[in-house]
DNA sequence: CATATTTCTTCACATTTGTGAAGTCGCTAA
DNA sequence: TTAGCGACTTCACAAATGTGAAGAAATATG
């Protein structure tokens, strides 16, 4: 019954984290310490790659992720960078269960819940509080793209990496820059020569 | 029973679209017809307004609509122009009756299905393929704007004007340039000259 | 129809950002 | 330790985009 005490936090964590949107009846939260598996992943594991289907719905309780993908030219683009705690997957393919044409790249070390692909699916069968949660996360991701959208649209390269720092401080210490310049849609040497000047 | 005439076709569209996605039971379209409003909106009519809590869904039957908002510095932005059909909401404001900081902007003459906010608990309630399509919609979106933010990190103005040529031709006919220009993230002046060195 | 207003274009110039080569630094593996 | 590799920086130059003013074109208004 009880699980090993290594992960409990994990838990912890993840459920403050869901508690911000929405309640879990202790049914609930029991089920997903069923069916979430608690995950400790190495620095610089690609833990789904493009081109597969993708297994597993994954919530980050720490470390730092991102997501890219190859433009038909071959170079490599991040869509995305993530610090936990967070969820973390290409909703779309997922759910569809179609090939996906991104990867996930742990970037430092990380400690995550995982459930997969089927579980999904009994968990949504017997509680209806996921579904109703999934709504809500899907909105509020859809309102942090609607900001990064007009950030790229409306601020310079400069400002865009000065949100970055400003906003997301610890990103900085742990991703190498030349991610954060993909992120940002930014060259890499211009974001040398931007940090450069800021000093 | 029978609706008038001229607004049937409304919903002709509507079912079309919503079954590319997802099954509509007789009963849910009964209830559909029942809630949803046909509305034909004059071009250039301010639908909704930034600093107030926007009481409708809305989906597009047809025209062209277009969402901005204005930046600390008083410049309007324009961030999603559309053509429909299709629904046309800022989710995150609308489920939550918070304030929103969007302006709705019919751009040119609209024919549109509006539903109450408060409409959408009660058919919520009633069945339960919405709230399915709601998680489908959503994904779809978010979709989109992973494929945007692809684009406005990786391709130049030039390209993104050219992709936009490409793929919606028709709003460059119906939408004036200076929305499309602040859509895509370029300078108005910027544009012009683009467009004069395609020819 | 004539006028006023808005949108679009054009231009010269400034600024920002990209590009590719070269160099520095730090880490890792033999 | 040393060689090698990848990440980051730096530089000079090229290319792309922004800016503001002026004018042309289109559209709305009386």
């Amino acid at each position: 019954m009880a699980k090993s005490l290594d992960t409990d936090y994990y838990f912890t964590i993840f459920f403050d984290y869901v508690r911000q949107l929405v309640d879990i009846p202790e049914v609930d939260q029991e089920i997903c310490r069923q069916y979430f598996q608690p995950t400790f992943v190495k620095k610089d594991t690609l833990l789904a790659e493009a081109g597969t289907v993708h297994e597993h719905h994954n919530f980050i309780v720490s470390g730092y992720m991102r997501n890219y993908h190859h433009n038909p030219d071959g170079e490599e683009v991040t869509t995305d960078i993530n610090d936990g705690p967070r969820f973390f997957t290409s909703y779309n393919h997922f759910t569809n269960r179609t090939v996906s044409n991104e990867n996930l790249h742990c970037i430092t070390d990380c400690e995550m819940l995982r459930v997969k692909r089927d579980d999904v699916d009994i968990m949504a069968e017997i509680g209806i509080t996921q579904m109703d949660y999934s709504l809500q996360i899907l909105q509020q991701h859809l309102e942090k793209n609607r900001q990064r959208m007009i950030d790229l649209t409306t601020l310079s390269a400069e400002e865009r990496y000065l949100k970055l720092m400003r906003d997301h401080p610890t990103i900085l210490q742990h991703v190498p820059l030349k991610y954060i310049a993909s992120y940002l849609g930014i060259n890499p040497g211009s974001l040398s020569r931007i940090r450069k000047g800021l000093v």
